[in-house]
DNA sequence: GCGTTAACATGAGCATCACTCATATCCGAA
DNA sequence: TTCGGATATGAGTGATGCTCATGTTAACGC
């Protein structure tokens, strides 16, 4: 819902040409990615094949990194998107189904989605091509906040449709959640091109494991918001 | 023991000043990745500041890449020794201890060793800058052997220590572990420069969840090889 | 239609980077 | 001393991220 691109952009297209030139950019971003990585991947190449003069490229995106960081946000934004969607379209027997579902949903848009492997959650999103500095705070808190927002939006996912009990801890340990899973995850990817198997079994069964303390399965039952027994999607609020 | 920049160097140094501009290479890498992180890092500022000509650098390493590579294989190796003389001079009384005993050292390591948060066994480790590419196989594999060799080692240390039954599956959950933990600590290290605590002491919580699966505590008590109850340092086989 | 003004578009050019290679220097053997 | 090959060196090369002076379009009052 949120615009992908909210504050990495050095200029907002209004016009109708510039949405399109930008998404443009943003796509042949991610196809670049997955060719040949960050390093490689160069912002006169990524405007050449968009079809935008590299001036352009520059009106709008303030340095390489923005670029990348502005296609993670709208990688992030599609993925907290269809997760809402498919959560909203499915009634779950107990928590542990909805780590299942959200793993599986989070593969699938890395099988699929372009630039989605390269660029998550993790530190690439805030500083893609280059670990954390402790110079560069603002960088940092940046990606905590994106990090936060993941695991924020997830748990409300959850505590809506579950119902669990709003632990103080739910939040971090949410955090932590996702953080690891996604290093699994990314370490699956590594294996396989697909993502190898088994180490997309045993991220369930960390996530599964590490969430327990926070999810009993006593609440699932008392969940209140999922009333509705039918598999059609329903729209979230 | 294995020389730290194993296949890494373009040559490796024989003579005794060519040893040490190697190390002091590696050692100003390590504080300017501190400083600047890897994009800004130059190759040119690394060598100016160990007094050595950059044809001479690259005369040692290949590129940037093989630069930082090595940085990192010398930082894994130092981390290894530390473990397996800190576990070598404690008796411990289960296994969960040696995780935290585990995740306290490397913490320690992220605090007090230049390059150490910044270039360890994630994807950096493979390809520090850059995201992995689809393309470059040579590298990832070369990565998921780092990957597996700390996982491998801690897995040997624990066995030896704790006599731990061999499951089939301790090695894998061991990658997953050391992976999990990483990228857990790393976010403890973004959000605090000491390393959050409180996310420290849930990376201990999410390695204890997860292994208690492939960990038995009953293993602990029969531990064969745990037999000096003594607490100086023994050496490894 | 026309003039004015501001926003937008453009790509040659600049500073800087990773990396090379022709040359200089060293050093042991004869 | 002379020679030959190994080693050391830094000016130079091509490429990259990014800028900015200039050209083009759009909007609006008259």
């Amino acid at each position: 819902m949120t615009n992908a691109a909210g504050g990495t952009l050095r200029r907002r297209p209004s016009q109708r040409r510039s949405v399109e030139r930008v998404e443009r950019m943003l796509d042949e971003c991610a196809l670049l990615l997955d060719e040949v990585g960050y390093e490689q991947l160069t912002t006169k190449e990524v405007a050449r094949r968009a079809e935008v003069p590299i001036g352009t490229f520059y009106q709008f995106f303030p340095d390489k990194q923005g670029l990348v960081r502005a296609l993670a946000l709208r990688n992030l934004d599609a993925f907290l998107d269809r997760m809402a969607a498919r959560l909203a379209g499915v009634s779950l027997k107990n928590w542990t189904e909805a780590v299942d579902l959200v793993i599986d949903e989070f593969v699938e848009m890395k099988r699929t989605m372009p630039g989605f492997g390269i660029v998550d959650f993790g530190e690439i999103l805030t500083t893609p091509g280059g670990p954390a500095l402790p110079e560069s705070r603002r960088m940092l808190d940046q990606s905590l906040d994106n990090n936060v927002i993941v695991a924020d939006r997830l748990r409300s996912l959850i505590i809506e449709l579950l119902g669990a009990p709003r632990n103080e801890g739910l939040g971090r340990a949410l955090i932590v959640a996702v953080e690891a899973a996604d290093a699994v995850l990314k370490l699956a990817f590594r294996a396989h091109p697909q993502g190898d198997p088994d180490l997309i079994a045993e991220c369930k069964r960390l996530v599964r494991r590490y969430l327990s303390e926070h999810l009993s399965d006593s609440a699932v039952d008392a969940s209140e918001s999922v009333d509705r027994e039918s598999e059609g999607p329903a729209e979230p609020s």
